[in-house]
Order: structure tokens, then sequence, then C-alpha cells
RNA sequence: CGGAACGUGGCGCAGCCCGGUAGCGCACUUGCUUGGGGUGCAAGGGGUCGCGGGUUCAAAUCCCGCCGUUCCGACCA
């Protein structure tokens, strides 16, 4: 592609609206634009890059069995009421003048075809997928295109016989996903993850670190140990017992109101303390007891009880429920509550916890004795530092992308949906389902938010919209514009891609920074320094590394180094 | 959904407090110039100041409402 033709809207200046990076280059570098919050046009250049990606999902999702589909984006809204999924909130967009929604995923869809087609054992497994766009009412988009309303989404589905068979499937897709992501030259790794509203059994996610991710993990220094925040556990040790025997007593605590306050005013260990945090789960009252100031992980809490609605109960119903206000309640002789407590407390005694009287605390609570805790669960969010549940060593908390997320689903939606089949003994069974799912724009964005300087993007050869891209210093030298045609005609010729600026009246300058900012694996730097000893200069992009070529080895020497 | 900020030629911004001719840089057009890291000079074109209402002789500027965008939080398959 000829730079004085081509349509690559570059800008000078800092787009006023882009805080990351990523975003940043993606608009200076003319690879999209924003239409309006959380969607964007791709222009040709980003298109390109995208297509790469596409490519090599569709590889690789081939090379593991998978057959692609083009699914509809238009659903009848009846088949997301099947599965409960029409209110599930903040996640599905709407057509006002027809009951049909965007799909935001397709695991109605897939099971849709499945339960028409697929009646034998004989018919399964199967892998399908599909790279299209999915729609999802964001609340609030944001960090250019890693969090968008409309977003192209490579998902796959995976039919199976049973749950062994599902594990070959998941294992395949993980397989996949990191040749994937290998071949799209990222740094990624893997965590355990919570499955969230999806359901099923088993989840990991595929994360790029980054300071621009609004997900959170847990890392260990030492061995392998990797899980979101949702789910991360630590080694912390246990309250435990202390001597036994003592009674309940009520003690006058004056306005105290948190745990730090309470510490200060008792002069005790934090971890003596059992905080009391208090919701309604589907509506019931829900007590729930942690050592001190540990930070109840909500994730988790879901998990522990199974799903369901929660929400904190209003200020205003604390004292009807518990006889106190939030800093005096307890678990002793509360009524109507049912009461759970973090692992760590589990048979532990001589504990201060709020007496369900306004400036009361009791001390001397042994949970074995005093109260009817209806089950022990981890439920703390972990801290940076903490010792790995594996071993032992420090646990790193950062920040991460999610580029990609597999599912077991299990039989959630083919027992929605029908969908099942007859097994060698004729006897009904639901086919067991996962599903994968890989960000194609979370790639692009992840790509540039590892790979890029001051200058611009450096872009890996996998993902480049052009491996070459060609610098005419001058469009007035009658040399210079002569060799760096036929270079770029050449190149065309081998089936290399490339970009030549060949744009008049632009000065050498002006180009350089282009290119940089484009950042195109190689820059070819035809100019009268080079030409006056017939040769012309090979700059890498990644390293900075510039080198004098012959001219007529160029072609040959830049396609072997795209091939290392 | 709570909190905050912003909205002025294509882009980045000033002007707004203190009402009175709409401005700067980049980009764009034309000519000359320059030609290895965003050349220099000159002459141009382009804006109902987000939208609607109000106050006023007069509103980009003050007041009210709405819309949009961004950030923090909540939420997040």
């Amino acid at each position: 592609m000829r730079l004085s033709k081509a349509f690559i809207p570059t800008q000078k200046e800092m787009p006023a609206d882009a805080t990351i990076p990523s975003h940043q280059l993606m608009l200076r570098a003319g690879l999209m634009r924003q239409l309006t919050a959380g969607v964007y046009a791709y222009l040709p250049l980003g298109y390109r890059a995208m297509l790469k990606a596409m490519q090599i999902l569709r590889e690789e999702m081939n090379a593991i069995g998978g057959q692609e589909f083009f699914l509809p984006a238009l659903n009848p809204e009846a088949l997301w009421i099947q599965t409960g999924r029409r209110n599930v909130p903040n996640f599905i967009l709407s057509i006002k003048e027809r009951d049909l929604v965007l799909a935001p995923t397709h695991e109605e869809v897939i099971a849709w075809i499945g339960g028409m087609h697929i009646q034998s054992y004989k018919d399964l497994p199967q892998i399908w997928y599909q790279i299209q766009t999915k729609f999802r009412n964001e609340p609030r988009p944001r960090s250019g295109v890693l969090r968008g309303r409309q977003f192209i989404m490579k998902d796959s589905y995976s039919l199976d016989r049973s749950f062994e068979d599902l594990d070959k499937s998941y294992e395949d897709h993980a397989e996949a996903y990191r040749k994937i992501f290998a071949r799209c030259g990222l740094k990624f790794f893997e965590v355990k993850a919570s499955s969230g509203a999806m359901g099923g059994s088993g989840s990991q996610e595929f994360m790029v670190e980054s300071e621009s991710g609004e997900d959170t993990v847990a890392l260990c220094e030492k061995c392998h140990y990797a899980a979101n925040m949702e789910i991360a556990s630590s080694n912390v040790s246990p309250i435990g017992r202390l001597h036994d025997g003592e009674r309940v007593e009520e003690i006058h605590t004056p306005n105290v109101r948190t745990i730090d306050q309470l510490a200060a005013f008792l002069k005790v260990d934090q971890s003596r303390l059992a905080k009391s945090l208090v919701y309604r789960h589907d509506g019931k009252p829900l007590l729930i007891l942690m050592v001190g100031n540990d930070r109840l992980n909500e994730s988790k809490l879901v998990a522990a009880l199974g799903g369901g609605e929660l929400e904190p109960i209003e200020a205003g119903q604390l004292e009807a429920l518990t006889g106190a206000d939030g800093g005096s309640i307890g678990p002793v002789g509360l009524k109507g509550f049912r009461i759970i407590a973090d692992k760590r407390l589990e048979g532990a005694n001589n504990l201060i916890s709020g007496a369900n009287r306004n400036d009361y605390h009791l001390a001397n609570i042994d949970l074995q004795r005093d109260v009817a805790v209806d089950g022990y669960f981890d439920l703390r969010t972990i801290e940076d530092g903490e010792p790995c549940p594996q071993c032992g060593s420090r646990i790193k908390i950062s920040h991460a992308i999610e580029l990609g997320h597999i599912f077991k689903l299990g039989t959630k939606y083919a027992e929605a949906l029908n969908v099942s089949y007859l097994d060698e003994n004729g006897e009904k069974k639901p086919v067991v389902m996962g599903s994968y799912g890989i960000g194609v724009e979370r790639i692009i964005a992840c790509h540039i938010e590892q790979s890029r300087d001051e200058h611009g993007i450096i872009w890996d050869k996998a993902l480049a919209p052009y491996a070459v891209h060609i610098v005419a210093v001058s469009m007035n030298n009658k040399d210079i514009v002569l060799i760096s045609n036929q270079l770029y005609n050449k190149f065309s010729d081998e089936g290399v891609e490339v970009l030549f600026d060949d744009r008049p009246n632009v000065s050498p300058g002006f180009k350089f920074k282009d290119a940089d900012l484009l950042g195109m694996p190689f820059q070819i730097i035809v100019g009268e320094k080079g030409l006056k000893n017939h040769q012309v200069e090979v700059k890498r992009r990644k390293t900075g590394d510039r080198r004098l070529v012959p001219v007529g080895d160029v072609v040959k020497d830049v396609k072997k180094m795209l091939h290392e």
C-alpha cells in the first residue's frame, strides 16, 4: 500500500479522552475512531491487525477440530428468558421495536441448534465456534477497546457426552489458547477463576499483567500459583483456641464503632475481634463473621451461598433486626439470622464481638459454645505479601487484563433448552457443554500495552498490519524514487505485506516519526546517503538497530528475518 | 446507579470569574523554500461556542433543564 493513497490518519497530538497507552496509540496511529461510548470504528490499519488475530484464532480452533459458524446477533428475547439470563443485570441490550435482543454471547443459540440436531452419542463430541460481534449493556465502558458495548469475540462451545469428555475438550481449548497467545507474541499467564453468572464447575482465565487492567490477580513469587482475586486464597493462620472456660461478659465500649477503635480501646490484637457484617440473602437476614479487619470477598460469599441475591441491610433496619446499630452487632443471642463465618474463625474462642446493644461488646465468646454457626467458609480477600497456599512464598497482587476465559458449563444450558442424546443403552442424557471466549480487540490492545515505546507501537510480525514499511526519504530524488519503487514491487511480488511512504513534499523527519508511530517490524529507509553505495538502511523497529544492506539483498534479507 | 470534571473550526486548547468584534497551536489549501528525526516564510479557507429555555439593550461568558464524553466508585460472563 502506498501511503500517498492510504487512509491512515495519524495524529501527533494526544487524544484528550484516551488515558491508557493502547487507547492513545490506537487512535494516534489511525487504527480506529470512537463512534460513541464503548463503540469503535476500525479503520483499515486497525482492521488488518484484527484480521491477523482472527486468522490465528481460526487456525488454532480448526486444529482442535473446531467448526466455524456464523450466528445471528439478533436473538428472540424468549430464548434468553428460557435460560433465565434475560434479566442478568447489565448484560443484554435490546431492540426497542421488536422482542429481539442483541446477543451478548451465544450459549443459547448453540444450545438451540444442538437441541434440534444432536440425537445420538454418535453425534458427539462437537466443537463449534464463531468469530463475531457481541453486544453488552456495559454500564461504564472504559479503557478504550478493553471494555466496550460492542466487541468481537471468538467464542467456542464444546458438546460432549460426559464430564470426562468435557475435561478433554476443556484441556484441548486450554492448549489451543496457549498456542494462540504465544503466536500473537503476548506474555500471558493463567489463573483459576470464578465462573460467576455463567454457572458451571470450573474455569480459568488467560491474563496479561497490566497497570491498565481491571482484574486483580494473586500471583505467587515462587511457584505457579495464580488466581483471580475473586477466588484467591492464602495460607494465613486460623485464630484457633486459647485457654478455655471463661464466661461471656459484657463490656462497655462507648462510641466505639470500628474494629480499629475497638482494638485501641480495649488494647487487644485485632485477631481476637470478630467483625459482624449483615446482609440479606434472598431476602433473609445473614450475619457474616470475619476476623478483625479482614475484608469480605463478595465473590467468595456468593459462591459459598450457592448463588442467590445478596444485598446489604439498610442502616435504618439494623436496630429493629438486631437490637443495635452497626458497630455493636454480634452473633451471640442474635435471633432470625443465619450465621456463617470465615474459615480463620473455625472453632475459635476468646473472641470479642458486638453485644447487639449499642455501646456494648461481648468478650470471651466461644463460637463452639455460644454461637450456632451454620458453616465456615473461606470468605476473606487476601492481602499482598501473604503466604502462598501452595508453597508459602509471598503472594503478589497485581492488575491484569482478561484475554480469554474458559468454562466448564456442565448441563445447565442443555437442561434449560433440552439438548440431549441417547447413549449406547438407549438412555436419554443431557449434553455436557463448555464455553470458551477470547476478545479479539483485547488481543490487539494487550499487545500494544506490552509492546510500545515513547515513539509508538512496536508490532509483532504476527499481528503487524504490514511487515515492512519503506520510507522514501525524498520523492524529489530520481534514484530514491526508482529504488524504493523497485523494492516496493519486489516485496509485493514476493508476498510480503508492505507499506510504502511515497508521499511527496513530506519531510524525512515527518516520515520517520510516522513510521515509528505505526510500528511495522521492519523499516526500509531509502535515502541519498545509502544509495551512494547502492545500499539502503534496514531498521528493526523493536530494537532500533539499523543496518546498511545492498539494494539487491534487501528483500531476501528481510524475508529471512521475518521467518526467524 | 452515586461522586467529579469537561463540551469553543478536523485534533489539542485559551477566552467564561469580571457579559460588549471568537482566538492560539497543529492539521488543511495555494505559492515559494527545505530535504536523514514532526523544515521555514507568506497568503488563505473553515466555528449557529453540545442542545433547549431564561435573565439582559446585549450571552461562548450569568441562571435552569436536557444531551454527550471522560475519570473515580458501584457493577462486570
